[in-house]
DNA sequence: TTTATAAATGAAATGCATTTCAAAAAAATA
DNA sequence: TATTTTTTTGAAATGCATTTCATTTATAAA
């Protein structure tokens, strides 16, 4: 099996004393083709090194087999983000996408434009789109829907959204983090994560619910920082903790596990106990906030079965079925950091 | 700008009353247009949301502008690995190759197998191959230079490989951390890695070959594991000092910063303190390590240029040049867990 | 003004597989 | 055996952009 550059359908169809068309058929197993001349045919293409010039049957059939994914990774490389769970989430939807046959197409910060992105489909490099996270991207998302653009987001999933979106349950998960940070009888709590994200927004407001509905008085402060980063996080938390000793938290809510371990940290060097002074509790359940000293409660979900649904509503989308919207349940992993 | 199924360069042509060729010239700034017919065109395509078909152009030109990456995902989720070096690799390698407009096609395990793999470049899917990684490939890797297939390995660099790798300095890597632990004056040493991996193998001779420079008398041994996740490298550090409490190491250099990290919750969970006890190296300097308590000693490398370099020597080798191996340099970055 | 050169453009061929539709071959039925 | 039905097969059209090569047009030189 020696790679040419120049066998064609034609050729195998010229050995195999059968017509292009018969080949065609043949090497895709259509049943409009005798076992023999299949046998024949597959035979001799794996004897010449034939393969199917993909780019001539994509042309053809105008369809390319391929998704996009959208990856902000610049963002997340200037903000030395080692958040592991967007990777998951990549190698679900890469498993998911792999079942089906289907073609990954990564694509960096650069395609980020919404020009490009319909581009992407216009010109028949993939069929579907699959962002995941949601960035700031949030209004282009609209406006790619009226192009008929077919695109699912792993993101915020709300009411009267105009495109398919796939995600934790944000507000829920916030509540039941604050609930239970209440049920160890906290009342000064911090939240911590950059609430311009509107998924980490809505955690926050999950938050907020629980304790309003608290009946002991509770105060919640922010701990405001750029991006989410580790590092960031923990400096924010060291000046933080420095400039404002009276009023350091006993409750600590940080929107990504990543971000909980720079606060526990920083709340170590600062000579606090965790969870014996401040109970903290994370999110995403990230392998390794099982192993982290203390081990971290947080908030965790489905990453795998989130890459599956991802790829499934898009294909139902590719397939001009209108995909309803889902909300990821969430649970609360109680481990000893609270 | 609306997308529509079937506005194609002759509907261009014929709107700007050119031909074809002029259409497609002016779409490529050839300079063999006018600066007016090329406006023409361009905001006509714009005007009718017209984008080439990549599909059509890739049979035309065959060459895909496409880069093959395999990124071994299932093997990477089931050790759950959380090690973020690879993903900032890949974001490396993702930079790159968008700043020469080569697109990225994600490959998961299933596109491992030999044949599939020579089977993406036979059917012009990409032009070349880049493995992050090499996992227990290696052998393939012969057979596939041999195939011809242009592709480059991030993996381990060695002498008279019939293949293009680019890799941290294994060696010289093991070498430093050896070194290092015997300035601290440690001598019971324990190396944690699987060993069946190449890379790991050669950190690990690296040590040896530092401790046999030592003058004094060292003791070496190994923690014996089943890939490297954090979870079994967790579990096999705390069977070993439960089972050997005589024979505990003073030094650890763990062949990746997640294993170190494990070791070091390990080593506190048996109540022994690092660095007091223990002096414990790591490898990849991830982000992270900085942030870790203790703060993370550990052998680091460039990863952006590791991928920047990756994709040149493949366009290298794409062109028909034959590109050298790279082994990048390593250094060693002291913190406070040694 | 004529001729030589350079610049811009277009007709047709090309890259390769799939689809349509008609024809041939084989099998089933009368 | 003749006829209908079913199964296989193939010729030609199709999808769309690029390349080659010839032709026209504009510019420079004679």
């Amino acid at each position: 099996m020696k790679i040419r550059r120049s066998v064609t359908m034609e050729d195998i169809a010229r050995m195999a004393h059968v017509s292009k068309p018969t080949v065609s058929r043949a090497l895709r197993n259509s049943p409009l083709v005798t076992p023999e001349t299949r046998k024949l045919v597959m035979d001799l293409a794996q004897k010449h090194g034939y393969v199917v010039n993909r780019n001539a049957q994509k042309l053809r059939q105008s369809r390319s087999d391929t998704i996009a994914v959208v990856l902000d990774f610049k963002s997340h490389r200037e903000n030395r983000i080692s958040d592991p769970f967007i990777f998951n989430l990549l190698a679900g939807v890469s498993e998911a996408l792999g079942q089906r046959e289907q073609d990954l197409l990564l694509c960096a910060p650069g395609h980020a434009e919404i020009e490009s992105l319909s581009a992407i489909i216009a010109s028949r490099g993939a069929d579907g789109i699959i962002f995941l996270g949601e960035g700031e991207r949030r209004p282009d998302f609209v406006d790619l829907a009226a192009l008929g653009v077919p695109f699912v987001v792993w993101g915020s999933v709300e009411q009267d959204q105009s495109y398919c979106a796939v995600g934790s349950d944000n507000f829920h998960g916030g509540f039941l983090a604050g609930q239970h940070l209440l049920d160890r009888g906290r009342s000064r709590f911090l939240f911590v994560g950059d609430s311009r994200f509107h998924e980490i927004s809505q955690r926050r407001q999950g938050l907020v619910a629980a304790l309003a509905k608290s009946d002991k008085p509770t105060h919640l402060s922010d701990l405001i920082m750029d991006g989410f980063s580790y590092a960031s996080t923990l400096e924010a938390a060291r000046a933080m903790i420095e400039s404002d000793k009276a009023t350091v938290p006993d409750a600590v809510f940080a929107a990504s596990d990543t971000a909980a371990m720079a606060l526990i940290s920083a709340l170590g060097d600062a000579g606090l106990s965790v969870p014996g002074d401040v109970s903290v509790v994370g999110y995403n359940n990230i392998p390794g906030a099982e192993y982290f000293s203390p081990p971290l409660t947080t908030i965790g979900q489905d990453v795998h079965m989130a890459g599956a649904l991802l790829v499934e509503k898009l294909m139902l989308h590719i397939e001009g079925r209108a995909p309803a919207s889902t909300m990821l349940d969430t649970r609360l992993i109680v481990r000893e950091s609270s």
